[in-house]
DNA sequence: AAGAATTACCCACGATTACCCACAATATAT
DNA sequence: ATATATTGTGGGTAATCGTGGGTAATTCTT
């Protein structure tokens, strides 16, 4: 039974086999809300990795895209862009889910992926990605990074 | 019957065993309020030991962490930092929790573990580590603990 | 319309985990 | 002091999980 509905924690290391299926780990699986109906949207991540929404935290998304005017050519630049590279997909059942060769191109996967929970969204990343990205980060804004902690955790 | 819920004082040695579990003090059992479901949120500390949260203080943090904007890149780092070690464990019914290898590795714990109760939260201490850091620490800033000694000692 | 390629769904199996019971040592009550 | 309950520690077993592959259905191509 699950604890924390749609709150994702934990890193889990899985493999990508020959057909792009990954597992999507089996606490993630309960913690997803039944009206999810087994099915997440896929999608580019900001950073380069995959971003793994449950539905209806996605649809909460689309409805906001649903209010921007389609008159300004910057909104249906940025629909464009949300839009284009999401998916819906439903675990099998095995709780694995299909990521196509442009997602695991962009996010630079091959065999082994890290899957992250990010509260309220999970990622998938190549481990050597994630290294160089958060190096960077870090690196660049140490002082900004104190301060979150100073007011986040208890 | 607990006195005071979800305020954790005292030191113990528990050992962990082959399965990586450990007792939670039977003290701190009967601190935790009811509606943490027997459940703590562990994670990586920021001296090398193991936090314990009760779920419900991991979730006023998940919270907060909810309220950050995806758009900036150190948020993003952040939540990740911060989400990626943590999972929630809940007791057996002897009283022990669960502790990956992860974690273990990280707050070099082996056989033998303190456990430290630090009021809202406890830790999960090597004693070796645990003497270093405190070493470490109060030489190293032995006015800022004399102020704070009196600003909060009675 | 037929063949080729892709996708969806099912089964299998070793490894891991969750859950149960056991017991000695300590603490509490009578 | 003796009996009773609780606590800390160890181990066993059944269920679950992660991963591979196979076959039928669907889609695409020509």
């Amino acid at each position: 039974m699950a604890i924390n509905q749609d709150t994702f924690t934990g890193e889990y290391s899985y493999t990508i086999d020959a057909k792009g299926r990954v597992n999507i780990p089996a606490k993630f699986r309960q913690s997803l809300a039944p009206e999810n109906n087994n099915t997440f949207v896929i999608t580019r991540g900001m950073d380069p990795c995959i971003w793994v929404y449950p539905l209806t935290v996605w649809q909460f998304i689309e409805d906001n895209l649903k209010e921007l005017s389609a008159v300004s050519s910057i909104n249906r630049s940025f629909i464009r862009a949300t839009a284009r590279y999401a998916s819906p997909v439903k675990y099998d059942k095995q709780g694995r889910i299909i990521l196509s060769s442009q997602l695991l191109d962009y996010a630079k996967l091959d065999k082994d992926a890290l899957i992250i929970g990010m509260i309220n969204k999970i990622e998938i990343w190549s481990a050597d990605e994630l290294e160089k990205i958060e190096k960077q980060t870090t690196e660049m804004d140490s002082s900004a990074y104190d301060e979150l902690s100073d007011k986040i955790i208890l």
